[in-house]
DNA sequence: GTCTATAAGATGATAGAC
DNA sequence: GTCTATCATCTTATAGAC
């Protein structure tokens, strides 16, 4: 029984929580104090600052968005049930405590943050785009797809879809919604 | 020559500005008491608290981006044409100093706001979906697209991609990235 | 590693003079 | 309407004891 982590992964896993739900600018080290039961002083022991914090608390969730991705094209799956997995992704995401993809929420902070860290923003978003357009180029050859763009393009397109229907379907407060449009955006690739 | 806008006004489109650029937890009284050239105490008289200021910008924004959009509808373009004129929109918000749409950022930082202006974000969202719904219908009926779901569904889609398409790109810092987005989903409708 | 104590400044907001 | 003055609280961060 592993019941209780180690103090850094909790503060990191309080941290990205945090910022999926209220933002970067919409916590602070006594909100993760509380949540962790440490001191403020504590935080700064492990993170000097709330940016080196949120740095590495974006690091680990690429790493570990990579490894959901990863393992979404390990399944047995055709084209169509691996690119389901990836929009399922982001419905999970959703369905805990309507939280928001890390990366949409800091792109959307992104005034808060150095080039340091809007470089590894990007790494995320290209990093999707590669794994759909490898999905889609798979699917067009089994005959499972149909579009008329390029699959990169298309992948580009799939990618922004879903970052912004996570964010509509949040402020709408109704999973529904995301499940009709990703429904709807399914059937329109066929 | 009116160069000088009532306090009333200059306040809300310092405030608007800033919720657009730096989200509504990215800035304070002080920020726009010093670009709007009073002191703070003075904004807590036109607007006693930040919360009814976000929200007469958010009804304010609301109804100017729907006199654009009415515009748009009303000038002398085929149906293409008035859909690239809605990206358009968007492309202007990114272009005038990277902001992002104002009801993209305040979706994201949802956690700050009571339901009131929850539902007035949601307004938006709909109103972008009616409006794009309308083109796609009359452009159908002229046989400049063709897709296979229904226009509601399509129109639903198009306003999530704008979304997360304004968001990637700003995050990515390079407009051209919209551009090809915005290209190759205006294709994928032929 | 975690704590107490504390700093130094920012923040949203109010009272009351002009 | 705008100002000065002030408030109580929050915020990030550091020093130093344990």
């Amino acid at each position: 029984m592993n019941t209780k982590k180690n103090t850094l992964q909790s503060i990191m896993d309080i941290g990205l929580q945090l910022v999926q739900e209220r933002g970067y600018n919409g916590f602070s080290y006594a909100d993760i104090a509380e949540a962790v039961g440490i001191r403020k002083a504590s935080i700064h022991y492990h993170f000097p600052s709330k940016q080196d914090l949120v740095q590495a608390v974006l690091l680990q969730y690429r790493k570990d968005f990579m490894d959901r991705l990863q393992a979404v094209k390990e399944q047995d799956l055709d084209s169509q049930g691996k690119l389901t997995g990836f929009f399922g992704l982001y419905r999970e995401t959703l369905e805990d405590n309507a939280k928001l993809c890390l990366c949409s929420m800091m792109a959307a902070e992104l005034h808060s943050f150095p080039e340091e860290i809007r470089a590894e923003l990007n790494l995320f978003f290209r990093a999707n785009e590669s794994w759909v357009e490898d999905v889609l180029a798979q699917g067009q050859e089994e005959g499972a797809f149909n579009f008329s763009i390029s699959t990169g393009e298309q992948a580009k397109i799939l990618v922004a879809f879903v970052q912004g229907a996570q964010l509509m379907t949040r402020s709408l407060g109704d999973i529904h919604y995301f499940d009709t449009l990703v429904s709807s955006c399914m059937s329109s690739l066929k």
